[in-house]
DNA sequence: GAGTGGTCTAGACCACAAG
DNA sequence: TTGTGGTCTAGACCACTCG
């Protein structure tokens, strides 16, 4: 496995600003710097400080520089297709996920419907909790189309099934949307969070398509009310 | 005022692919067509098209080529900073807003650790309910630092403070931070908001930041639980 | 005027897809 | 094998900031 010139540069920057080499409102060295120190070009180097703008690391200023910002700590991708798995590692407390189900089933209505699929296709259904420092607080249940994924265990989905599909599959993956709500608790959240006597939950909704623009997946999030947390950092363009 | 050629390469593309020059699906003519036919490079060619890809216009395919995708159904802007105007004019409801206080105040210690000011800066301060249908569903909390925002009206306020923001006044807006997560109701949510007897209430923090990274604007947005809805859109990098 | 980032060029080599 | 998009280079000119 070999990187890009501009990828590593981009790594080797994030890392030694996440070690403190610049503190925020420090000042990076210069373009024309950066190329002879990493021996390479001043386009290459720009695209790595484009990235470090996009993921929040710098702000660049046309005629002065670029310096780096103090919302680097918030280094979980730009909003939206955000994993359990990279949201656990931020946090102190112990996680564990458990699969209650998994299976292929026959779509109803509904589902074929939000999934665009036809009456004969196979549909994974997976329904997982998350656990946090010992209690239950979110109820994923995931459906995928099948002929897009022949082969899902139980192992893969205790780990992370967005990373599976991402590393090993190659899926081609190309946006995704997110709805956010606040919605009655079914019986089902009852039966498998600790809820505590809430009668709500806060529903995320995710559709993710494929490059071709036909949906592959849609998630359903459901968390306890007091445990919910979202962040989005937008750029603007 | 000079276009950039990237742009004007991008904004062609937009025109002719919004005018049916190429259905969803269709191939655009390759980068090195293109550079023929625009009298340009590939590279400046890239940047048009990588333009494109962000917005959702094609999708680029490696060994391939570029397909056109279907451009009226992902047309919203990408998330983040969705002002309240922009979301009611989706809605079928009557909207009103209301301002309830509007002036300049000396921050307390919070605030000026919010805004990173000086305790000497001053501060605007506005609270706006948001009625919808005839029930008032959001509180609006704004803190903007005087020294970039010399006037501001009851009736800037009642329209878009946001689109005033942008369009008169040309601050250089360049990222914002989002936070959600449900808190406890307060005093204040309870007096202003019709919460028929919730205890809580959807809490938005956002931070919007300058150019040079100083936070610039600091808005809390406060929900009624069973009115919260939330959309984001997220392309893959 | 010196230094910065933004744009643009003309070429090169690569990995990938498809006939 | 041919054509595609992805990366990379060494140079150029520009607009901008600041002393």
């Amino acid at each position: 496995m070999h990187e890009n010139k501009y990828l590593a540069i981009y790594h080797d920057l994030v890392s030694r600003i996440r070690r403190g080499e610049w503190k925020a409102y420090d000042k990076l060295p210069s373009e024309n710097e950066l190329a002879v120190r990493y021996r390479t070009s001043r386009e290459t180097i720009r695209k790595a400080l484009n990235l470090l703008s996009e993921h929040g690391y710098i702000q660049k200023m046309k005629g002065k520089g670029s310096i780096v910002l103090d919302v680097g700590k918030y280094d979980f991708p730009v909003s939206g297709l955000v994993s359990f798995k990279e949201l656990a590692q931020t946090m102190k407390q112990p996680v564990r996920t458990i699969v209650h189900e998994l299976g292929v089933i026959k779509p109803d209505a509904e589902l074929r419907q939000q999934l665009r699929a036809a009456s004969k296709d196979e549909v994974w259904k997976v329904v997982r909790v998350r656990e946090i420092g010992g209690e239950r607080i979110i109820l994923d249940k995931d459906f995928f189309l099948k002929k897009h994924v022949p082969l899902l265990t139980k192992e893969i989905c205790e780990d992370s099934i967005y990373e599976y599909l991402e590393t090993k599959r190659h899926l081609p993956i190309s946006f995704a949307k997110k709805e956010m709500s606040v919605d009655e608790a079914t019986e089902e959240d009852r039966r498998y969070l600790d809820l505590n006597g809430d009668d709500r939950v806060v529903v995320v909704k995710n559709y993710v398509y494929l490059n071709d623009a036909t949906l592959f997946q849609y998630t359903e999030s459901r968390h306890r009310l007091d445990k919910f947390r979202f962040v989005d950092f937008a750029r603007r363009k």
